[in-house]
DNA sequence: TCAAGATTGATGCAAGTGCATTGGCTGGGG
DNA sequence: CCCCAGCCAATGCACTTGCATCAATCTTGA
């Protein structure tokens, strides 16, 4: 049952975490330094830009994100404090809410789009060939899925991320 | 100059970030539910007992675990705190120091391997065969070298990580 | 030899995170 | 019909992180 990981798999550990985290670092760097906000505001603000009529529940998006409740709902209190959203009532359910994209929001979200995939080409794309970084996107596939049994993912994308 | 990503790389970005976040916090979960302290515990404990008389300066630590000089410096605090490790003055420079891993911190560090090993093995070993495990190692390397020109790397072994 | 600059490590402060809990609301079973 | 388990979102608190800066010491070069 606990069987030891073998040299290889404790390699490929290794190096997952080391260079996902210089690899996120460096965009994340190069995002601050174009003057841009963090990434996730970036992820919550396409997220929401995608959405039908540009709003969601909180809950959808935290979905969506894989983050915490808490986490959600103060990264929306900053995107409303920055206008970027808004907060809407839900009449249908009223302990929910509404959190809908404004225009400043959704402009905010195409201008950092573009540092973000200057950042992701000089990082990711200038160092693998289209063949190559589809393979690494299928293994790491094999370590995310299987986890918990969400369903194969609903396909996105431009698939911004994070 | 600013070229666009491809599909590919875009896709491998999205994967990157949200599997090593997954794994990470999986393990992480695994360590303490097991009643043991975050990684970089471990892996500050796990640089030191190798380190020549265990021992090191912050600043060489700092350099192995690629973290922030201030992380260092509040780590080491909280290791020393729980005794699992102690500052020592440095005599041929008195503006540093070093410092030593006690018998609990090496005895913390092996019966965390423990727990360790076997979740790298639930959440990489079991879904990826070595040949796999080899193959992502080498791309993700692709990413992670040419960065900063580092020098290759020392190679480790059973290269704990993070 | 001495001043200027670099290096080592610590720390104050602001901001972000994790955890537990609360308060409001819904919906279903008795 | 009412109550209670369960869901949604917010928040108080402790802790961690990032950033800038500091003090002490070392090194370099004129």
């Amino acid at each position: 049952m606990k069987r030891k990981p073998s040299p290889e798999a404790t390699e490929a550990w290794s190096r997952l975490m080391r260079v996902q985290s210089r690899v996120l670092s460096a965009v994340e760097q190069d995002l601050k330094k174009a003057g841009f906000p963090p990434l996730a505001w970036y992820d919550a603000l396409f997220e929401l830009s995608r959405a039908e009529g540009g709003e969601m529940r909180p809950v959808e998006l935290e979905r969506q994100m894989l983050i915490p409740q808490y986490s959600t709902s103060r990264l929306i209190d900053r995107l409303v404090e920055e206008g970027l959203a808004v907060r809407r009532e839900c009449k249908r359910d009223k302990r929910g809410q509404y959190v809908e994209i404004t225009p400043a929001g959704r402009e905010l979200q195409k201008s950092m789009w573009n540092a973000y995939a200057a950042a992701i080409e000089r990082h990711i794309g200038s160092k693998l060939s289209d063949a190559d970084a589809a393979t690494l996107s299928g293994l790491l596939d094999r370590l995310g899925c299987s986890c918990d049994g969400a369903p194969p993912a609903p396909l996105r994308d431009a698939a911004p991320v994070r």
